[in-house]
RNA sequence: GGGCGAGUAGCUCAGUUGGUCAGAGCGCACGGUUCACAUCCGUGAGGUCGUAGGUUCAAGUCCUAUCUCGCCCA
């Protein structure tokens, strides 16, 4: 084993080897209950980023941890298309090249498209592996794979047929850039600083009325003037008739209730073809709806003489020619929040289109249920509220986007009687008149509704497949909270829907990851490239990057990655690497696997200390990873392994080690090698790499540690934790005098401990105590009690156990006294606090027993310390 | 406008049924090349847990108000 652990060499082979033999493929037992998790598939857009580093982080260790306990565990790999996004990176390829899509034509643009997925696919596949994680690769699939679009069609023809998919014309919000209508979700909403024009329309009869807006170019859309009903300024001009400026219309005034009379002047024009209100208020009033805009955002015919100009454009020349024609009355400054597209951050326009809605209320209401009555469970639980509030308050979905790279839309419009035909096969002739005359819609799906289908359609439905019936319902999805509505809430609903069961039980929602300023790390920043994952991983290991993601945040909370917690999570991969070095190096052939460490020859109550500390964490990481408390696991596997195992244990074994006491010294090498090697396997879901590479040079059984079985936790001993802990006590006591008097550090200096009751312990672990606290053995004096104690000395109480360190010249005796003093009056403040406790009739009446118990044995031990520092003063004349 | 989260040592963060919970890593100070590890070892300094009330025998931990920052929804 080299002095220091490379994870550059070590990852590659190891996960070569796990993959070839297999170990990522459950195996299907029906008398077991699996555990399943579907990975959410990441775009082929372009590279994973460290969102997806922290999702296969958390799902490679819930699937390693099932797996060791003996579950059939598969989880399941793939990626997305993802519509827009992917059609947008093509497209600005194609534009380099001074090409549109509509150059190549559909057919082959969406060939290159492949060609793009192909490339990028590969990419981040290749980066998944590099990251670790235990997919099954053989179950792989992609929401454009033929399975996958007979799922998306099957699920389209059934909603179809039960009437919750509809097609209609209604105002959707459009991206005149992706010249695409876009889900609600879609448009991002970002405050701006913008302008509020202030207008006068003329009235017909003579007189103005004023209006105010934040789009002057939707004027030349307006279909009326409304004012709230109880407004008494405006009273007098309801139902009278406006003049549209510029374009001269007729619009009437109207009175509606949901005009805010606060804002502007009172009044507002009314554009039923371009803002969602006025749709409504439209309705209600039986407005005609004007559409003002050619789909690439540019005016079209309605616009009258803007037309063909850019809605910027127009704007600037419309409001020219307000002023012009004395309409102008005034420009505001004003704060609005305006929609976005989410994938090119275009302003989006609403815009009446015809489109394909999915009718939600019903899926939302079983959605709600689901989680209402705990089939599903969302951690963290705060959550759950949020679903709810999204889901009560949800609008029909819009599924239909005017792109090429998707699922088409599997309806077929007949031209002679107008009919749709839509079935799960192609149809060749209508369905209603049997006219051949038919062609199928030309647009696609919105990606979440295939990635809403991905829990059941990557496991073979809608056939019946092994697979579907054995791993679906699945048990987890884990994935980022921010794509709880676009992803989570839909799957719920389609997998509802589609298969009658909750598609899994437990949404496991992990934050987001940022870099040190706390900005959401986009890859457009000018330090992008140090939040690589991959950079990260050749520089730390892939093991460093996944501890530090898995215990640096607690469950849904936001984590701002920092460089130097990685570095210090791959020292940790060392600092076990050298333990393991160490162990190894005293290994023999004495040492078997799966030896009974509780029928150890030699009964070592500093092997019965770690083994029960080792036995506690167990249990406690354990019960945290069934908690879904993964951080929190990881810092007390590291806390021990560090802490407990390095800092202590192998310090004390090397005693027996380097005796001359073979029985005792091969009890030392069975449980060093006993505790790494379990620990080691608590550890794996974390660091699968470095711990597969100690386990293969650790005594061990099985070919891989990854399929080794998770530990079970032993019994606790209380005694022998209290022992060590003692022992550890006075140790750091010397220390720390031993430093506080500057003493050399190679310099071993004597002692007299009077050890009361700890007598035996101490005697017994007199060479761990001169080991590790530097004694001089020939200037050890140990009993029960000391009668003849140097002046010269500084006195040190631990537990029971009062120590003597014959600092020779260094003490001086005042000093000494007034040290002690003062540690005397710390502990009557302590005894008094405690006291105000004890004599509170409260306290011991309404505090649970154990709890007032341990404050009496508080003060039972400070009093005996300050019994024992008392006599210590007494004896330096002190007192 | 509604909702959520954060505010704990200089920095980044843990602290899940209220009772050793005042912690870790990094940084800092001092001292260390003894054969696992300087990607290390030993020791130490540093916080009235945003603020103000309240509940309780007992509150970073529960309630109310409030300030600052961030996010989501409308």
């Amino acid at each position: 084993m080299p002095k220091t652990y490379n994870p550059q060499k070590a990852e590659k082979p190891i996960y070569d080897w796990w993959e070839r033999k297999g170990y990522f493929r459950p195996e299907i037992n029906p008398w077991k209950k699996p555990f399943t998790i579907t990975m959410p598939p990441p775009n082929v857009t372009g590279a994973l980023h460290l969102g997806h580093a922290i999702t296969a982080a958390v799902e490679d260790l819930v699937t390693r941890y099932h797996r060791m306990k003996g579950d059939p565990t598969l989880w399941l790999p793939g990626s997305d298309h993802a519509g827009i996004a992917t059609q947008n990176v093509v497209e600005r390829e194609l534009a380099k090249e001074g090409l549109t899509r509509h150059d190549l034509g559909r057919e082959k643009f969406i060939e290159r498209v492949w060609q793009w997925k192909e490339i990028y696919h590969k990419r981040i596949t290749d980066q998944h592996r590099r990251l670790g994680v235990s997919c099954d690769w053989e179950r792989e699939r992609f929401t454009l794979d033929e399975g996958l679009s007979r799922a998306v069609r099957e699920a389209f023809v059934r909603l179809y047929k039960q009437g919750l998919i509809y097609r209609g014309t209604y105002l959707v919000n459009w991206c005149p850039r992706c010249t695409s209508a876009i889900s609600d979700l879609e448009v991002v909403h970002e405050e701006r600083t913008g302008k509020l024009w202030y207008v006068r329309y003329p009235l017909e009869g003579g007189g103005f009325i004023e209006v105010a807006t934040t789009r002057p170019e939707t004027i030349l859309g307006d279909t009326a003037v409304a004012v709230h009903p109880d407004d008494e300024r405006y009273t007098a001009m309801v139902g009278r008739t406006a003049i549209l400026p510029i374009l001269e219309r007729r619009i009437p005034i109207i009175a509606d209730e949901v005009v805010d009379p606060e804002f502007g002047t009172g009044a507002v024009k009314v554009t039923p073809g371009h803002d969602p209100t006025d749709y409504e208020i439209g309705q209600r009033h039986d407005l005609p709806v004007i559409n003002v805009l050619n789909e690439n955002g540019t005016m079209n015919e309605a616009a009258g003489p803007y037309q063909g100009q850019d809605r910027y454009e127009c704007r600037k020349n419309l409001v020219a020619d307000l002023e012009k024609a004395g309409l102008l009355v005034k420009v505001e400054n004003y704060q609005h929040s305006l929609g976005h597209c989410q994938r090119c951050n275009t302003v989006i326009e609403p815009y009446v289109s015809t489109q394909w809605f999915v009718k939600i209320k019903s899926l939302a209401d079983a959605a709600l249920e689901a989680v209402r009555d705990g089939r599903i469970r969302i951690v963290p639980e705060r959550f759950t509220k949020v679903y709810f509030n999204w889901l009560e308050n949800i609008r029909d979905w819009c599924i239909s986007r005017q792109l090429w790279w998707g699922h088409r839309i599997p309806v077929w419009y007949c031209d002679d009687c107008g009919g749709q035909t839509c079935e799960v096969t192609d149809p060749t002739k209508c369905a209603h008149c049997g006219s051949t005359n038919i062609r199928q819609d030309p647009d696609v799906l919105d990606t979440w509704f295939s990635s809403g289908l991905w829990p059941f359609s990557t496991l073979g439905w809608p056939e019946e497949t092994e697979d579907f019936q054995y791993f679906y319902p699945t048990t987890m999805r884990e994935t980022g909270y921010d794509i709880l509505f676009f992803w989570v809430a839909r799957e719920i609903m389609l997998g509802l829907a589609m298969t009658g069961q909750a598609p899994y039980s437990i949404v496991y929602l992990h934050g987001l990851i940022r870099n040190e300023r706390g900005e959401k790390i986009s890859k457009s920043m000018p330090d992008a490239e140090k939040y690589d994952p991959l950079n990260i991983v050749d520089e730390y290991g892939a093991d460093a990057l996944r501890f530090t993601l898995l215990t640096g945040s607690s469950p849904g909370n936001d984590m701002k990655l920092s460089l130097q917690r990685v570095e210090a999570s791959r020292n940790f991969a060392n600092k076990i690497w050298n333990a393991a070095r160490f162990v190894v190096s005293h290994m023999d052939e004495s040492v078997k696997p799966g030896i009974s460490i509780q029928n150890l020859p030699e009964q070592n109550p500093v092997d019965k200390w770690i083994i029960s500390r080792s036995n506690r964490l167990v249990a406690d990481v354990t019960r945290l990873i069934e908690q879904y408390q993964y951080g929190e696991a990881g810092r007390q596997i590291y806390d021990f392994l560090w802490g407990e195992f390095c800092d202590w244990y192998i310090e004390m074994a090397k005693v027996r080690l380097y005796g001359q006491d073979p029985s005792a010294q091969n009890a030392a090498r069975q449980v060093l090698a006993y505790v790494l090697e379990r620990t080691m396997r608590l550890l794996h879901p974390f660091m699968p790499f470095v711990t597969e590479a100690i386990w293969q040079n650790l005594p061990h059984e099985g070919e891989s540690i990854m399929i080794a079985p998770w530990p079970r936790a032993g019994g606790v001993d209380e005694e022998a934790e209290t022992a060590i802990e003692l022992l550890m006590d006075i140790v750091r006591a010397i220390r720390n005098a031993r430093a506080e008097f500057s003493v050399q550090p190679k310099q071993r200096i004597a002692a007299s401990i009077a050890a009361g009751k700890y007598y035996d312990l101490l005697r017994e672990q007199q060479d761990i105590l001169l080991s590790l606290a530097h004694l001089d053995s020939e200037r050890l004096e140990l009993d029960t009690t000391l009668t003849d104690v140097p002046a010269q000395a500084l006195t040190l109480v631990v537990g029971g156990v009062t120590i003597y360190l014959p600092l020779a010249g260094m003490i001086d005796v005042e000093a000494e006294k007034a040290r002690i003093a003062n540690e005397m009056e710390r502990l009557t403040k302590l005894i008094a606090n405690s006291q105000i406790l004890l004599t509170n009739k409260n306290f011991i009446s309404k505090a649970p027993a154990h709890v007032v118990q341990k404050e009496r044995d508080k003060v039972t031990k400070y009093r005996e310390k300050w019994q024992k520092l008392r006599e210590r003063l007494e004896s330096l004349g002190g007192l």
